[in-house]
DNA sequence: CAGAAATTTGACCAGTTGGAAAAAACGTTA
DNA sequence: TAACGTTTTTTCCAACTGGTCAAATTTCTG
């Protein structure tokens, strides 16, 4: 059993007294830190989100952040520490298009505008999505209890939103929770099979017009599905 | 350079003359070699799908079909050689209900069978979906030429039936290759991202029956879209 | 059963991995 | 500029990794 080590740069409370020890105040972060961090998370989440954790390694993000790896190891002492800060401001940045979606809004305008941003995070941030991806394939570990907690009472709420818009009549009634789910599979797939998508589509409808094509699609798939009327 | 190692139980042709030199006669596998290889599949399809081609260890496949290292390696000699197998013989079945999409069919019949039974591999054959949905997050690098050749052909032969549905009026209009990815995407997400389904239903819902649920959301979902009539 | 072939094991190896320690270089400020 | 805190580099380590090899064991076949 290895006594615990307190290094500097502790980023955030470990099982060693956060609040036990105020030896000396924490000391505000200095320029050069708050800037290294961020080349190391921007490098880590390249990295970590085409590898996942165990397959990521120390050294690929030092070299992809330009810097040697115990340099990188000061800022970020442990390889999960920096997982899990790339993991909680993933998840924060993630749910807020369904976070946005109004109570008091209307049925169509809601639903076309969370299907759009949820694919404008696809498209403006694939990296994120691959990571949470990554994550969900390995079974969670590590975010098992947000997904219980905060995730489960949001989309919990929404779906009481939905529900209103069903009993109303503005929608038709079907299960709230996999419309929820049909909305992040068909979203997220453009960012995390992106590969598959431009196999298939080809050199010629593989390019930017990709994501505008798929809006359009999507967006009539969910209102008014296949079938003529 | 090391010298081309010429070891037992080439399992198949590598860049070491296959037809090159006879010999003696590959001699028919034995029964053990069939069974061990069985076992080691399917041990290497449970660490794989979860942890990557990377992440993955040959002493954590090896334990989990339960023998040593260099038993295992005796079976397969290297570790791509196992990942490989996997992948080709997934991709097989993988793709086999889009195979049998019949062209002279009717729409609705065809497109609810193939999406019961893309929703029928996703519960059946989890690890399947997440084994290719691992490498596809990676940039599919090895598979990118079938992706690009069988696969993209495939689709494209599908995408001409569906374009005679919408000819003849029997669906709407709508992109082929969307509609496509949206099936996939809808249908394989309870595989790859079962834990935040399960997490979100909840211990009530997230049983047995959420595949049930599921079909019948999807059934509707595109058929109907949301919108009352 | 003997002999040959197939299978399994144990010891080993070189390269990689996450991380520690200490010293050197740098920056800031009294 | 001296002293101090911050940042970076060098060196190092033990555990793990993919893989080898020869010897031991088991299984098959005549």
């Amino acid at each position: 059993m290895p006594p615990i080590k307190v290094k500097m740069l502790e980023t955030e409370g470990g099982k060693g007294g956060a609040k036990a020890a105020p030896s000396r105040k924490p000391r505000a972060q200095t320029r050069i830190q708050r800037e290294k961090q961020e080349v190391i998370l921007e490098a880590a989440l390249d990295v970590f989100s085409r590898e996942g954790f165990r397959g990521a390694t120390i050294d690929q993000i030092a070299e992809a952040a330009g810097m040697s790896k115990p340099n990188l190891l000061y800022y970020f002492p442990r390889k999960e520490e920096i997982y899990k800060r790339l993991m909680t401001s993933m998840l924060d940045v993630w749910l807020q298009p369904l976070r946005e979606i109004d109570s008091v809004g209307d049925p169509v305008p809601e639903l076309r505008s969370y299907l759009r941003r949820k694919l404008e995070m696809s498209r403006d941030y694939p990296r994120q999505s691959r990571l949470f991806a990554n994550e969900m394939l390995q079974g969670g570990p590590r975010v098992l209890d947000v997904l219980q907690g905060d995730l489960k009472a949001l989309v919990d709420e929404k779906v009481r939103v939905i529900e209103t818009w069903m009993t109303a009549g503005k929608i038709v009634r079907t299960d709230p929770y996999h419309l929820i789910f049909s909305i992040w599979a068909t979203t997220q797939h453009y960012a995390d099979f992106d590969v598959q998508v431009r196999a298939v589509l080809g050199r010629d409808r593989g390019g930017d017009g990709r994501f505008e094509d798929a809006a359009r699609f999507l967006e009539n798939l969910f209102l008014h599905g296949l079938l003529p009327k």
